[in-house]
DNA sequence: GCGGAATGTAGAT
DNA sequence: TCTACCTTCCGCT
């Protein structure tokens, strides 16, 4: 159950296990048979990760596009591998490892033009490099002219690609932003300061494979409270703490259904302030 | 065993 | 705004 940090976590890991040398690919569950038996025997030649999407690159062969959606997993082992179960649609086995995926979204043999086209419709990534430091500013293009609610707009993947529901509610509630103001009521200054904390959060996510948005200062050991990691893996400071207190300021935290996703916020650290400058 | 929920998205209405 | 899709896991009978 991936957000964007898990992508490129599993982009660096196939290239590390993977790349460099023939693989063996199959689809024991059938979906991606044909692919498979074109890319059977073929080198891994790079790995690259935008948003949630993954690619697998073997060549002139093509890529391989992977989208996990909300149930999709791959899991890594040792080679020899042990009999698949049903439901893996991508084995891919070296000398050394074999990695299995389940139940992705989107598992595809695509060509180089298609997957330019995927890095098209997708926004900017925290987690891709920025050379021309302009990738925050082309998301604060479309937000600030956005009457949508910035809840919303951070998990558009046209916006930006990588957020998902955790992320999303953990930097709003880091910097006390009501989820249901609108895009356009956004300081700049908002703006900039959840941009560079989604860059620093996201690649901590890389490092650590788990979201882990609580500070320091507020973590449950310097708080006086028995340690605890949320069940997702990660330290968070509302996502999926409904009617719990909240950890700053002991208010209950709210849920409410936003576009079919369970959104989280604290009411009182989030406060819907009045706008500055409108 | 069944029902529901889950870090997601595309396509129809 | 809804529905379909894909899988696993947990709580309830």
């Amino acid at each position: 159950m991936p957000e964007g940090h898990t992508i490129h976590r599993l982009a660096q890991d196939h290239a590390e296990r993977f790349v460099g040398a023939p693989v063996r690919v199959s689809s024991p569950q059938g979906k991606f048979s044909d692919s498979a038996a074109l890319l059977d025997g073929h080198t891994l030649t790079t790995t690259d990760a935008h948003g949630k999407h993954l690619f697998l690159g073997f060549g002139d062969t093509g890529w391989v596009h992977i989208h996990l959606g909300l149930f999709g997993k791959l899991g890594f082992g040792t080679a020899p591998p042990p009999p698949p179960t049903d439901t893996v649609r991508l084995r891919l086995v070296n000398a050394a490892h074999h990695a299995d995926l389940r139940g992705p979204t989107t598992c595809a043999l695509i060509t180089e033009p298609e997957k330019r086209a995927i890095h098209e419709r997708l926004g900017p990534d925290p987690l891709r490099g920025d050379e021309d430091g302009e990738d925050g500013e082309r998301a604060w293009q479309r937000i600030s002219r956005s009457r949508t609610t910035v809840a919303a707009l951070l998990m558009d993947q046209k916006v930006i690609a990588g957020v998902g529901n955790v992320y999303r509610a953990e930097v709003l509630f880091r910097h006390g932003i009501d989820p249901y103001r609108a895009g356009k009521d956004l300081t700049r200054a908002e703006w900039d300061a959840v941009w560079a904390d989604l860059v620093e959060l996201m690649h901590e996510g890389v490092r650590h494979n788990r979201i882990d948005t609580v500070r320091p200062e507020h973590l449950p050991e310097a708080m006086g409270r028995p340690p605890r990691v949320d069940d997702h893996g990660g330290e968070v400071y509302v996502y999926r703490r409904a009617n719990l207190p909240c950890h700053i300021c002991g208010s209950e935290i709210r849920t409410a259904d936003l576009a079919a996703r369970n959104l989280f916020w604290c009411p009182r650290c989030q406060d819907p302030r009045p706008v500055p400058g409108t």
